[in-house]
DNA sequence: GGATAATCGCTGCTTAAGCAGTAAATGCCG
DNA sequence: CGGCATTTACTGCTTAAGCAGCGATTATCC
């Protein structure tokens, strides 16, 4: 039996975290994607991008996972950046099922260069909040992610509770 | 100039609030929507008759502004949701250009079935959420949404800057 | 060791979101 | 009142996301 945070009776659309979260996402495209379109950039190429500079995800499969995104679709961004010369995709001896996704020299002059445009925006749109806010809407926006994957994927939840 | 919450030197991807809101809408969804699956509905058809029965919008122009859909898009929905009966179109003589959405009785039923649904959902994923972390993740859900959307529409904003 | 299952990246196909443009109705401003 | 701009809902078109299935490779289990 669960926490009754939300009431039948009273549960209105509005108030639902499902319902903010989705419109903040929406807004946060909105005002992102200006940005990333200027230089002939979708919001999705930058990610990939921004982490494989950041090496959280090499393969196609950790952007999946980790971003949340179709494999299919994601293959096909991925043969836009490798068009345009931005990576490259080296298959390794270890499993060669995988590829592993590498920066070119050009990728990452891209990257640090798109780096400081998403900085200020994120900085301006969080201009009013104190650093405590940010930090506990990381924290609770974390959390609420972890329970929420646990709930979409219990097998691999129960293994290992990383994220 | 705008307090430095994220810096150029240390920025990385995954501890970008863009990253945790996308990742959470997308983890939402697909905890959410096995459940209208089963009864035939997406998340999205049930976002407008949950609106209906708030009576938060009853124009398509206020769910597209509020939920940051598409307009056509929507159209198409509200088409499907129409044939099946659980609302209606209504013009009024008021302002002839819109439509005004209104529920049917199957309409009503349907998504007072669907409601405590979301409910048990929703607290299950907030279960171990204080009462005050899921106020105060709202909050700043919200905090963060005026900030964007001023961002995204800074004439409207200026005039009137409620949400 | 050898059969079977699982994983990884990829490719068509389907569906829906996003975009631009249209007609009707209204607001605005002289 | 009259002309122009704006709003609203809707329609085709384009693009991309989501889905199922494939071959190649690796892990698992008897």
């Amino acid at each position: 039996m669960s926490k009754q945070h939300y009431e039948i009776a009273t549960y209105r659309a509005q108030d639902s975290v499902g319902y903010l979260v989705k419109r903040t996402h929406s807004l946060m495209v909105d005002a992102m994607e200006p940005v990333f379109e200027a230089r002939g950039f979708t919001f999705l190429q930058y990610v990939i991008l921004a982490w494989l500079r950041d090496g959280i995800a090499v393969n196609p499969r950790d952007i999946c996972t980790q971003y949340r995104h179709d494999s299919g679709a994601l293959t096909r961004v991925i043969d836009q950046l490798a068009e345009r010369g931005l990576l490259e995709r080296v298959r390794r001896d270890r499993d060669r099922r995988k590829v592993e996704l590498q920066l070119t020299p050009a990728g990452r002059e891209t990257i640090e260069g798109l780096i400081p445009l998403v900085v200020e925006k994120l900085n301006l749109a969080l201009d009013d909040f104190s650093g405590d806010e940010v930090h506990e809407l990381q924290r609770l926006l974390v959390k609420l992610n972890n329970r929420l994957l646990a709930a979409v994927e219990p097998a691999k939840a129960a293994a290992g509770a990383d994220v």
